[in-house]
DNA sequence: CATGCGTCCTGCTTGC
DNA sequence: TGCAAGCAGGACGCAT
């Protein structure tokens, strides 16, 4: 569930606490969690005597720069990758405090604190890179731009490639990074285009009418701090406000906000899609 | 190559 | 009432 909204608002409230920290241990609860180097004393070894230079986003995940490990001569740079799936959620304990019994990963730090890495459903992962190595983590390499760094050009281009229906090419990370259930429908919503309409068949004033509904409502979750529909809190236990906001999101049968026509809902690359017939061409 | 579907997990919700 | 099936959902492996 968090998408870039929320993974964002981690990576801001995150950082006053973690940069310019020393990572004196890592601990491994579960290994599952492990993904590039999956033995625990490689991990933490390529982990371990660094400082965490900041705390940053992209598509939807939590990147920690890292700077060279004094006790290695020539050492270089490294980053800190969590992909926090559908319920991974963080936050720093001060010292002394118990590991939670959930915690999948946990970061000792130089000042004390631990941040630890909870995952309910167990789909987050860690990995430990130099940044050559995430550079060449296919994953990473094919993701499309950011919203706010997609021109209506590229988006125009990237949607006449798609042989798929629009809600799929909105999820696709290599199209536009950060986007998931969620923010998809909530933007074909705003720009009034129905999920199932084809990629190609949308017309110019429709792609443009969509980015800019996509920068909106990824900017209107950020300010709001996010969206929580069950598990995600920020850094500080604190639900997000932009599920108060929805107008479609998960309220299939409720009013149309734009014509009061009951929502309706379909599975659409996989998904439930909720989206109002009558508002949505 | 591109697309689509099943899989991974756990806990809450739904329906018989 | 009790319990099982259904659902949620990002990315990936595999089939088409």
């Amino acid at each position: 569930m968090p998408e870039l909204p929320e993974v964002e608002t981690i990576a801001r409230a995150l950082a006053p606490g973690l940069v310019g920290r020393v990572i004196t241990g890592i601990d491994v609860p579960d290994a599952k969690v492990l993904a590039g180097p999956k033995r625990r004393a490689e991990f933490a070894a390529m982990a371990v005597g660094r400082t965490i230079q900041s705390v940053a986003r992209r598509a939807k995940l939590l990147l920690l720069t890292l700077g060279p490990r004094p006790q290695v001569p020539g050492d270089g740079p490294a980053v800190l990758a969590f992909h926090l799936k559908m319920t991974g959620r963080f936050h720093i304990a001060p010292p002394g405090a118990p590991d939670p019994d959930r915690a999948r990963l946990l970061v000792r730090l130089s000042d004390d604190n631990t941040l630890v890495f909870a995952d309910l459903r167990r789909f987050g992962t860690a990995r430990v890179l130099t940044p050559e190595a995430l550079s060449a983590w296919d994953f990473y390499a094919s993701l499309g731009p950011e919203p706010w760094d997609m021109t209506p050009d590229a988006f125009e281009a990237a949607l006449s490639r798609k042989s798929t229906r629009i809600k799929a090419a909105l999820l696709d990370q290599t199209v536009i990074a950060g986007i998931g259930n969620i923010y998809a429908d909530e933007s074909l919503f705003a720009a009034r285009i129905r999920p199932d309409t084809p990629a190609k068949a949308l017309t110019p004033a429709q792609r443009r009418r969509l980015l800019k509904a996509v920068q909106d409502v990824i900017a209107a979750a950020i300010a709001a701090g996010g969206s929580t529909i069950r598990d995600y809190r920020t850094p500080d236990g604190v639900e997000g406000g932009f599920q108060n906001h929805f107008q479609v999101y998960g309220k299939s049968g409720d009013p149309c906000p734009a014509c009061t026509a009951p929502l309706t809902h379909a599975k659409i690359a996989g998904r439930t899609s909720t989206y109002c017939r009558k508002c949505q061409k």
